[in-house]
DNA sequence: CTTAGTGCAAAACCTTTGCAACTCT
DNA sequence: AGAGTTGCAAAGGTTTTGCACTAAG
């Protein structure tokens, strides 16, 4: 078990050293922003979720600097900006890079987003490399399917 | 080598078989917008390239024609609904059931889809099956990277 | 005939941009 | 002080919707 402690101290400082290395200014919205998906660990926000939350304690942050710090984060490395089919972009933190792939189970019924890791896909990235001579850089996998709550529930799938 | 009214044969005239069985009826602008995916069989087209295809021979077709067709035919399962990330939706022919999936391999630099078949997720899905007790509908697997072309005339990757 | 389908224009929705005011460093 | 950042509002791009009109069955 970690303490969110102990990650805010590792982690936070991590991303607000890399922003300083780079020469980007530490605002008060870009830390409030962070710290949204901190307390969001396991979410898939949209530039919209991101937004409603830092509404509640700061309502006099505009939804462009959302975007705008949404984008600057993606680019930096920090967040991962996906898309679950519903048109709308969805961020999280973006796994280290030694770190194994996660993957995710939507449900078609509830669009609950399970994550899933798993690293049959490294054997898949090697393949793609030789027989095709494609360079890749990264993956996503998206399963689709019902979780199982909505399975016991539902009669007719 | 099949010949082009073949496919029209067998693959057209069972789509249109589907419409008039749900009691959809056969308009002129949805046999012109699936002749469209037909010319364009490799490609992945948008909203937007449908009705630009479509326009060309027909203007009159409105692009809210081009909307509702296009979700009828993947509600209908005949085309697919994806997301490559520049979110626009872009539609291909639903591969048949007990087709292997293919994948696509997304170039980074020049944009272009390289479809890649395989089935070495068929292994992972029953995986999933079992750990999570997730009933998998459908999977998508996107990779990221740089093709070949590109690879070679970029220095800095 | 009757109801689904169409075309147009307007609205809705998510995201980006221009600009004056502001604030980190 | 000065460059980067913000908030607001307006604009941009994609998709959806309302409505009168048309056409397939």
């Amino acid at each position: 078990m970690w303490k969110l402690g102990d990650l805010w101290m590792s982690y936070v400082k991590e991303i607000l050293a890399l922003l300083r290395e780079k020469e980007y200014k530490l605002t008060p919205q870009r830390k409030i922003i962070i710290q949204a998906f901190f307390d969001n660990m396991e979410k898939h926000l949209s530039a919209e979720d991101v937004f409603n939350i830092v509404s509640q304690d700061h309502p006099e942050i505009g939804l462009a600097t959302v975007y705008r710090t949404l984008d600057l984060l993606a680019e930096l490395g920090i967040l991962k900006k996906m898309n679950f089919g519903d048109n709308k972009f969805r961020y999280e933190f973006c796994p280290e890079k030694d770190n194994h792939h996660h993957h995710h189970l939507i449900c078609l019924n509830c669009n609950k987003v399970i994550e899933f890791e798993d690293d049959l896909l490294e054997s898949l990235e090697a393949l793609i490399a030789k027989r095709i001579g494609f360079h890749v850089v990264d993956h996503q996998l998206k399963v689709f399917g019902f979780c199982k709550n909505c399975k016991e529930n539902l009669q007719d799938i």
